[in-house]
Order: C-alpha cells, then structure tokens, then sequence
DNA sequence: ATTAGCACTCTAATTTAACGAGTGCTAACA
DNA sequence: TGTTAGCACTCGTTAAATTAGAGTGCTAAT
C-alpha cells in the first residue's frame, strides 16, 4: 500500500477514535498536514472503501473505519509509548500491594485495569489443573467431614469440605499430607491426579486397607473441578459506547456467565505478547462491536494465565496497549517474586 | 380511608405494575369489576392525587403511583401467595447444593434469587467479625510464612498467608492451633480478638518467650479485615427497567462498589421477616427508582446475613415476597443443618 | 352521591421543509 | 498523469407545523 494511503487510513481511524464521527474529506484535509485537496483525499477514500477498509453509515456521511482498517491501524502501530511514571506507580502499587495472595493481586490487578483504561478490566486466574502443587493438608473438623487445603506453587490457595464415610484420625491424615507433598509437590494438579489414580489401581492389588484409604482420600483431594475464576471489574463502562440496550445486556450477560470470555482470554495463553482481537475477529457474537486486548502473565517459566480489558473497537490502541503490557509483566514479576 | 377507595388505589398500583404505563380513568373503570363509571373513578384518583398516592406525569396523562401508593399497596398485601412446587424444587435445589461450603451456596442462593425474579439477586454474607470460630489451623509454607485456616460455625472459610520474623515450628504451630481451638471454640472473633489481646497484656508480664510468641502469632491470625463479601448476580437484568442511561450507570457502579449496598441489606439484620424499601426509602440516591426486597438468614440460633433483590419500584411484589421469604428460610435450614 | 357530557390540555406521532455535510463526477490544470 | 476546483445530487438531521388521541376537570343532570 502507498504510503500517502496509509498516512491518510491512519489518520482516518485515529480522527474517529477521537471524535466517534464520520470522518469526511474536507476535515481530514485540514487536520492532515500534507497538502492535499478534499478532492484528492475523496480519490483515495473511494479506493479504501473498495478496498474494504472504510464505510459510510449512509450515502452522504463520511466514513467510518471497518474492522480491516482497525486491523491495519494496530499493525502499523510500531512504537507503543512509554507509560509515564504516575501510571506506572499506580500499576506497581495496584499489583504488587497483597503478595504473596494470589486472589487478591488478581482481584486488585483487575480494578487497576478498570480504573486506568477507563473499560472493563479482566483477569483470567489460572487454570487448576495446570498449576503446581506446593502444599496440601487435610484437617479434620468431624467424624466425618475433611477440610481440605490445597496451595498453589503461585500461591493460590484451593479449599473444599469433604464428606467421608470412614473416621480417620488427624495423624493419618497428617501422614497422607506428608506422603502427598513429598511425593508431589512441585508436580502439576493434573499429573498429580493421573498418579493418584495410577496408585489407585496398584493398590487394589495390595490389599493394604490403610493404603487403600488414603488412595481415596488423596483422589477425592485432587479432584478439584476446574473452572476458572474470571475477574471482572468496570462493566459500567461498557455503557458509555453503547447506545443499543438490547446489545449492551447481551454483552452485560456474557460477563456475568463468564465462560465465554475466558475462551477468548485462553486463546492469548500460548503466544506471547499483547493480543488484540479487533470486532468481528471474536468469536464471540456479542463481543462483535468490541475489542479484546490481552497478555499473558505467569510465574517466570510459564504462563500462568491472561489478563485484559474489553472496549469498543474504536478504543484508543496507541494508549491501552502499554497499560496492558506493563501490568501483565508487573504481575508476572510479583508472581515470580511471591 | 375508605374501602373502594383503597380499591381503586390498588387496582391502580397494580395496573401500573403489570403494564408500566400511566393508568387512566375509563380503562380502570373497564376493568374494576364494581360498576363505577370513569367520573367517579376520577373523583376519587383526584382526592388520591392530592394525598400524595398519585401522580401525573403531565395534565393530561394517567396517574401513576408514588413510593406512598406503593407502600400502602405493599402494606395491604395481607395474604402472600404460596409458591408453585416447582419454584420451591428450583429452590431447594440450588441452595443446598453444595452444603456445606457455604461460598458456594450463598454463591447459587444468589444465582436462583436472580434467576427467579428475572432482577437483580444480592446476598450479603456473613459479617466475620461476629461470626463464631469452629476451627483454626496453622500450616507452615516457609521459614517466614505461614498460611492460616480459619473456619466458622457456619462453614465460612477464611485464610491468609502472612509474614513472621521468627522460625516457628510446625509443632509450635499447632499447640498454639490446639490452644486456640479449645480456648475459643465456638466464641465469636470480635470477641476472641479482645481476649487474644487481653493475653498478649498479660503475657508482657510473664516474659515467658514461647508464650508471647503465641500471643503475637495469634493475634496476627484473628486480625481480619471486616469486609464482608456480597454476592450480585443478574446485574443485566436491571438494564430493562431503565431508560435514563446515566442512571442506570451509577447503579451498576454502586453494585460494583458494593459497600453501599451492604449498607442496606445490613439494615435488615436487626427484625425478622421480609423488608422493603421503596424508591426514596432507600438512603443510596442511586436507588431511588428501584425496590430492594430483603430478608435474613442465620443458623438457626444466630442472624448471620441477608438476600434480597433489587428491582424497579413497579415490580411485581406480590410474586417477589414469597420467593424471598422462602430462599431465606431454606438457606438458614440449609447453614443450620450443614 | 353518581354520572353523562363537553371543552380543554398536553403528549406523541406524523408530516413537511430547510439545512448542510459530504459525496461522486467531470473538466481544467500543472 | 496525478491533482484540484466546481457543481449537482444524496440523504440524514433538525426544527417547525399539524394531527390524533387519551385523559382530565368541571358542570349540570339524575
């Protein structure tokens, strides 16, 4: 593509950024610096619009940027800006506040997010199955009810109340912790489960009734359901670009349902970077007037999770990007450090 | 006031409710089955207008009830309906569910209040600081961590990691756990924070070294922030009722924020039964428009929270009472059983 | 006390007209 | 050949004017 074309496309989509309007000729000819006549900026316009880049709501307004030149916008966006230092220090704080509480970094994370960007915050929190075990313990609170702990290598901390039919005694259940954390620790919940169930199967064989017992305790233990908890902060914002109520409640109910937006959030886990899924990119129908923009953030050797905001489409890139860049690496710093 | 006149009015707050537009004369007339013609009828909604029942959007409208009218309507409503089996199945379902982790059943309490009701479902839970001490366990993640238990009568889990300067070990660790479980078992933990500081005076006295470790340690464990959590759900549901789109938008950001709602649900804690606060009732300007039905729930012996929801003024009261009546009852049934 | 009748009021919906921003096209220009 | 000025045309927006209808308040009759 020309670079005149591009300069003028960019200068399109950064006008209704600004201005929510339909750009026309004659005001991008007087916001543009080159010289060049509405009539000159009409040509090309026509071509963009062919192209597939640009559309009119109605024959006689000027053009709004499609998803395409969204695409093209962001793409072209080589330099993201430095973030300055008073939004730095509010990420820093935000973030680094309540470690080593994994929930509550992320819950705090999600708020700072909302707060900044001035959009609907999300953090993804990791996937159960795929973190590590660093500690698990059994208390008994009766006869025949468990309590059981079940902390994360990043500090997050599982719990469940379990009911069981024989009445084990607190130092068996120690035992089985013992076992259970010099066995396991450091290994994934998946793995972990797998090998519980391995050791299931041999101990059938065995006949050992103590050993069998604490084979079903430690597979009721693992078998934590695994979904994952989305933070969500600043839905209100969502309202302001929204002048369909019908779209907006959809959109309201996703986030309330959550499992929808946790599929777009998973797909950003295997690259790196600062993803953008640009309007009709989501597959989600009633993120199709939205913008989804994620990163990673992990423990230092892997990806933990996601986080990010969801905006209209015409959000401004050039400002959200940093922010979501910066705190996902400030909270994978925090993780790592905890 | 007189009989047909407190039949009219309510003939009208119920018109209102179910059809959300101004109620005239001649259709009233239509549909009061006494035969009244719309000039008496008129007579009368005049005298109600001037007492404040009634309300004219503009001269030549029909009137619509005030929060008065509403409350007098609410106040007349003698006999509450008795839920159909398969509301009070849906019910019971989702609330005793997942006994006895009560997360999770305040969590699916608040899910079928907005469910059923089609507004917006709100539980508050328990206040921690009056809630009382089942169980409290120290587990030892690091030299200098220690990741607390603390689980109360109603099944309420809270845990922390925090911080020590000293090496305890898991043994001291759970003496003191052992101490503290038998000491202040069952006693609530405003209280028990008071005795804990009590000791920590005393023990300044004795130099015993352990034993004001103990004091310290314990008294890191009992200082729990007050928050209390509140459970929203059906927040897309309240978009319906509202036209004025600044309005609803601090209404999303107030159930955001939570404390104030918090605010008012903690108003039902002191009398029984279901609570209603209409329009201006309610001391959060941005409830002013909306009814919040609420009632309490406890263990049997103890209130320990309170549900509700929150709704237009022109909801339907005569359906939404009886479903929160009945949750409240079952999820106390459900904690006290648990 | 109730009701029928009637003039009056006010909103919401519909129509009409004027306006203007912006376009596409053509022809002139460098 | 690319650029620009000019111009007719389109179409949505806004404002004003009109109409229809629902509902009221009042008065007089029952």
């Amino acid at each position: 593509m020309e670079n005149r074309v591009k300069a003028i496309l960019n200068a399109i989509v950064e006008s209704y950024i600004q201005t929510a309007e339909p750009v026309g000729s004659r005001t991008l000819s007087k916001q543009l610096d080159i010289g060049l006549s509405p009539a000159t900026i009409r040509n090309v316009m026509a071509d963009l619009s062919e192209q597939g880049y640009l559309e009119q709501p109605h024959t006689s307004a000027g053009r709004i940027p499609t998803d395409k030149a969204y695409r093209f916008f962001v793409d072209s966006l080589v330099t993201a800006p430095t973030l300055s230092d008073e939004i730095r220090a509010m990420i820093d704080e935000a973030v680094g506040e309540s470690t080593p509480n994994l929930e509550k970094m992320l819950a705090n994370t999600t708020k700072v997010l909302a707060g900044l960007t001035q959009f609907t915050g999300v953090v993804a929190a990791p996937r159960v199955n795929t973190t590590c075990l660093k500690l698990i313990e059994f208390i008994k609170m009766s006869s025949r009810q468990i309590f059981i702990v079940l902390i994360s290598q990043s500090n997050m901390v599982h719990n469940k109340i379990i009911d069981v039919s024989e009445d084990f005694s607190q130092e068996f259940l120690n035992s089985v912790a013992r076992f259970l954390n010099a066995q396991f620790g450091e290994r994934s919940l998946m793995d972990i489960r797998s090998h519980v169930l391995e050791t299931l199967v041999e101990e059938k064989e065995q006949y050992d009734q103590l050993l069998a017992q604490a084979a079903r305790l430690s597979k009721k233990a693992f078998d934590i359901s695994d979904d994952r908890e989305l933070y969500v902060e600043g839905q209100y914002n969502i309202v302001k670009d929204f002048q369909d109520i019908g779209k907006f409640q959809r959109l309201l109910k996703a986030l309330e349902e959550k499992i929808a937006i946790l599929d777009i959030l998973d797909r950003t886990l295997t690259a790196k970077g600062v993803h953008i899924y640009i309007g009709t990119e989501n597959s989600l129908d009633d993120l199709q007037d939205c913008s989804v923009i994620t990163a990673n953030y992990g423990n230092g050797s892997q990806v933990l999770g996601a986080l990010g905001v969801i905006g209209p489409t015409r959000m401004d890139y050039f400002r959200i990007i940093p922010i979501i860049n910066y705190t996902a690496k400030i909270l994978t710093q925090s993780i790592t450090a905890g």
